[in-house]
DNA sequence: TCCTCAATTGAAAATGATTTTCATTACCAA
DNA sequence: TTGGTAATGAAAATCATTTTCAATTGAGGA
């Protein structure tokens, strides 16, 4: 569920086109487990093909989580962030963040257990606000073991 | 554990002073159950004292944030929103959001069961990675009744 | 009550991430 | 190979937030 062809399908069943920048920015996104920035995928993109533009890592970021190919994260530090979606390398899993030195780590315990709580939530939650959930964001705040 | 006095007392213990600014920010804040933004806050302050600056309610919003007397969240909509923290007037609570029309709704069913999944988590987490959890935000996304 | 002075404020300018515009380029179905 | 359209990049525009700095003000002590 990954690598250029299965990329392709992708993009054509969507009716989009797979690009070199379109590659280039999955292909890293593929490689790294951190959570990036535009500007980081910017840096790292231009090393092997220095003609992209900022502009245009925006516009694939967008159309990427669009796609529901990556997820997109604001982590308080002023900018968005970005990872491969769940499923298609990294399992599901939430995040934490030190308030301290901003560092993040993915964690995945205990979602078994989460993911009974949130089914139980989203049932709830469907028929007291006949909202449909699609997706769930959880995060934990505190001081990381290097900035205690 | 609202209102003029209570805040004074605990401007004064943090070593702060309580403006007129701050006062009309948080009795605003007081009196509205809404996920208000800078820019929101500015505009009603705004009528009822003409003189203040948006450089101050941001500087106010901070302050607030840093005291413990707000919490700061981040809908997606590219500016950041401001509500009462947990405690001082509501409950604990998490957030549906629309993606749709970006409406935001509190939520506090389950409490129980999910400050015993995060409790868990955080005994976990502390020995894992020896991460001192200080809070938590869990957010649901989806198509609220008006949008479907 | 009056003084002093550091804390606070507001206007204007600066910053920085993201978006828009528009002319050019490059996929890809035919 | 080619035509038409989707995609791209540079530059300018937007927009939330921050910084700068001179003027104002709250509150403890005289
Ligand atoms: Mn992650
Ligand atoms: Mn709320
Ligand atoms: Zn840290
Ligand atoms: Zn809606």
């Amino acid at each position: 569920m990954s690598g250029p062809h299965w990329w392709r399908h992708r993009f054509r069943g969507c009716g989009y086109r797979l690009t070199f920048p379109r590659q280039a920015i999955l292909e890293l996104l593929s490689k790294t487990s951190k959570h990036l920035s535009a500007k980081e995928i910017y840096s790292a993109v231009h090393k092997i093909y220095p003609a992209i533009g900022l502009t245009t890592i925006y516009r694939t970021l967008d159309l990427l989580v669009q796609m529901g190919l990556l997820k997109k994260f604001d982590f308080g530090d002023g900018q968005s962030r970005y990872e491969l979606a769940s499923g298609i390398k990294k399992n599901h899993h939430h995040h934490l963040v030190c308030v301290k030195c901003g560092k993040i780590i993915d964690y995945d315990d205990f979602v078994k257990e989460e993911i009974e709580l949130v089914k139980k939530v989203e049932e709830a939650l469907s028929k007291k606000y006949n909202f449909e959930i699609k997706d769930h964001k959880i995060q934990f705040y505190g001081i990381c073991s290097k900035c205690k």
